[in-house]
Formats: C-alpha cells, sequence, structure tokens
DNA sequence: CAGGATCCTTTACGATACTG
DNA sequence: CAGTATCGTAAAGGATCCTG
C-alpha cells in the first residue's frame, strides 16, 4: 500500500464497518453461532436435544438466544402436538444465508487452533 | 434430510462447535472484528486514527481489544519515534487469514440489512 | 499522541430450583 | 419436555480526566 493511500478511504470505509457492527450486534456472543452450527448441522433440533448439544449452556441463556434468533428471521419455533409437547427448531431461507460464514468461522477456528499449538 | 440422520453425529460435531466457540471466544463481542477490518482495509494505522474510524469506542477499550489482539498474534504494535511518539498498529500474517472471515461477515450484514429493510 | 486510572452502568453468563 | 424465576458474578462497555 503506499503511503497515504488510505486517504483514499477518509470516510470510505464505514458502510463496511457498519456492516460489520450489523453482523456482530447480532450474532456477537458465546453461544449464537454454535446455536446456528448446530441447527445446520442437525437440522431441526429440539430444546433439549440443542442443550445437549451445546454443552455447558444454562437452559435461561438457550431460551434467550433462541428467541433473539426467532426474531431475527434467522429461526423457526414449531411446537409439535406430542404427548408431552415438544418444540422443535430450524433454522430459516434467510438463516441459510449464514452457511458460508458458519463456515469460515469453524475454518479459521481450527487454523488458528493449529497456529497457537505451534 | 433424512428422519434420524442427525444420529450419525451424535457427538459428531462437537470439533466444529469447538472450532466456533475458538473463535467467538478471541473474537466477539463489539469492536474486535471492526478493528481488524480496519487495519486490513487502510493497513497500518495509528491509534488515534484508530480511535476516529471506529466512531465511538472509548480509548481504554480500544486499547484493551488491541492488546488482546495483540496477544493473539493477529496485529502488531510498532512505536514510531517520531517527534511526539506515535504507535502503528498492522495485520499480521496469521491476522490475513481472517480476510474471508472478514469479507463474510460484512457481506451478510449488507445481506441482512437487505432483508429486515423489506 | 497514546493510553492508563477511575468510576459507573449495563449486559452476559451461569447455577439452581421450579412450573405447566 | 420446555422453558421461567431467582439470584449472583463477571465481563463488557462507556464517560471523563489525567500523564509522559
Amino acid at each position: 500500500m503506499k503511503k497515504d493511500q488510505k486517504i483514499i478511504h477518509p470516510k470510505g470505509c464505514p458502510h463496511q464497518l457498519r456492516a460489520i457492527k450489523d453482523t456482530m450486534e447480532l450474532l456477537s456472543g458465546k453461544w449464537k453461532f454454535q446455536i446456528i452450527g448446530t441447527l445446520i448441522l442437525s437440522g431441526a433440533t429440539r430444546f433439549m436435544e440443542l442443550k445437549r448439544a451445546l454443552d455447558g449452556i444454562a437452559p435461561k441463556k438457550l431460551s434467550k438466544d433462541l428467541q433473539e434468533l426467532e426474531i431475527n428471521q434467522l429461526i423457526t419455533r414449531t411446537v409439535k402436538d406430542t404427548k408431552p409437547i415438544t418444540v422443535e427448531y430450524a433454522i430459516t431461507e434467510h438463516g441459510r444465508t449464514l452457511d458460508k460464514l458458519i463456515n469460515e468461522i469453524t475454518e479459521w477456528g481450527l487454523t488458528h487452533r493449529k497456529e497457537i499449538i505451534k
């Protein structure tokens, strides 16, 4: 990069930064990506199954994150009319647009772990 | 997906979930990805420039996040021997492995914004 | 300029118990 | 089973002032 070339975007990256901010405001935190990752990998999943898959999450936290993801159209919540009622969570079409992002996060996690082990 | 197919990974996704966890443990939060994004977009950048680019960040927070990123080999911190000393932060080679991830985050932020405006 | 010190508010997250 | 209620701790984040 040439010196002062950064002047080219004196206010030039804000939309990109805003986009990053948008994403992270919604998906930052310890569990959200793991939840979505699980739903993508395993398909529709019940509350307790999720709780088991996401080792260590408290039911309150799981419930809260699921609500936020549902509100933001990333997952659906379906009450099944079974004997003891069950509830299934599944990824939406819009949620599927996170496929590539989740992949990158996963890949990078593996990359980074190899790097720091060195 | 076939019924019960999820049995195929009863404990089959943990490494993927662990990878997601690794990534997010390090990079979750409001500012980290924005900081890295800025350094990737703008090249080496001084503390105050970063502060200006990251609209609204408190110096204390910026300082803390920069330290964490440096400790994790994602950025470098270089003190320049100028009249009032200046400090430049830059992305490392390892930090560059975040390129694609940052791109996806940015892209998805744009996608999502369009979606919710509907 | 770079960033530490101080103080404060707000989320995040967790453990456990409990209910329809 | 699927959560909610309650309680508590820790971390995140912010505002402001200060210093070499």
